[in-house]
DNA sequence: TGAGAAAATGAATAACCATTCAGTTTATGA
DNA sequence: TCATAAACTGAATGGTTATTCATTTTCTCA
């Protein structure tokens, strides 16, 4: 369950440490966990191959670490963006601007969650599970308000953060020719949100 | 581009070659393509590992090949049951509802087409945007026959391609305590699309 | 200042695994 | 039946890479 890491204290440790972590964050990034030795990140960071095992008993745990890091740190951005505003709408929006946002100046952080369904699906899991019940809390009270319509709020979580998500895809792998642009894209997305998709009522 | 692989003609070839194909799908699933090794294909196919290189010239390829003949099942599976509804809403919700079943009865398929972001992106870049661009023509004709309301299309596609993903990674993965009943999943997805989300028009 | 602790070094180790190939078995059809 | 081709075999090879450890350097504070 822990990481098992030697949290380092002193000064030069620190320096260390992070510069262990930047490496890997870099180079995960590039070339994804199995395409990247420790030898790779011990080079990137200026340390020797042993310095490695100092701080971090294996590279699976090094990658944890990360992944937890990560977490953390969207958790908190978009935690930030989203409490300043009072109206759901506006939560909302500001949320999955927050999250696009993100992604475009860390894209790295989108790769190494996703990866984790290939190095360790528990941790995939608890990922999610915990991102969409923290999501409902929101939705729930949100109803509760009167401010959104009582639909399956667990569902509706997954189906915004797949919004949001391949949105960020988007940007992040730069995938099909219109422009990306931020605010186009919230808008859309928005606008989706509020008004549906469709003109007229079909008859199902 | 091409995967290079030597297709089979005789009796016995193709059902060697099969079981190749097989043994992988289940493996690559469970334990993700770095920690299948050759050997463990082999061994599950009934077959010596030298074998495997009479019609694979690479462990690569045969994920290259996996891949690609997955993608196609997809699409076919998708466009059956799209292509015999009418109306746009009718033809969305029976794609996405495909799409979970497809998920559910192969859940393989759904980590092999993501693992390939680590494997080979532009594979993965690809399948996406080859996807969206079908996507995107589907809807540009839904406008034009005044069915959707006029909005980017291209970024509709990710919003419902993302939409759909996440249910069915919802599926797949068991997340949450709701139950994954597949016509409930796909009635509020398709509520939330035609109705929006929100009660009140905020200020925005 | 200097002794002991903390950090760092990097060559060596050991395990792992994709791929090869020389030889064997099985199928085909004349 | 038998000769040729097609399939198959699996031990051996070679390259890669996570991890170790004996040694050296740097830091700390009495």
């Amino acid at each position: 369950m822990e990481s098992m890491i030697k949290e380092p204290t002193t000064r030069n440790a620190i320096n260390t440490f992070h510069a262990i972590m930047d490496a890997a964050e870099e180079l995960f990034y590039k070339n994804g966990y199995h395409k990247t030795t420790v030898n790779n990140i011990t080079q990137r960071a200026g340390i020797a191959a042993g310095t490695f095992y100092l701080y971090f008993p294996s590279k699976l745990s090094l990658y944890k670490h990360l992944l937890i890091q990560m977490s953390h740190d969207i958790r908190r951005e978009i935690a930030a963006h989203v409490s300043v505003k009072t109206t759901r709408f506006e939560k909302e929006r500001e949320g999955i601007k927050a999250f696009i946002n993100l992604a475009r100046r860390r894209p790295h952080m989108y790769n190494i969650i996703w990866e984790s369904l290939y190095i360790d699906r528990e941790l995939f899991r608890d990922y999610y599970v915990s991102f969409a019940k923290r999501y409902v809390r929101g939705l729930d009270e949100a109803v509760k308000h009167g401010e959104i319509r009582a639909i399956d709020t667990e569902i509706v979580s997954y189906i915004l953060m797949g919004i949001t998500n391949f949105i960020g895809l988007k940007v992040v792998l730069d995938l099909g020719n219109q422009n990306n642009d931020v605010d186009h894209l919230v808008d859309v997305v928005m606008d989706l949100i509020k008004h549906g998709l469709f003109i007229t009522t079909p008859s199902t």
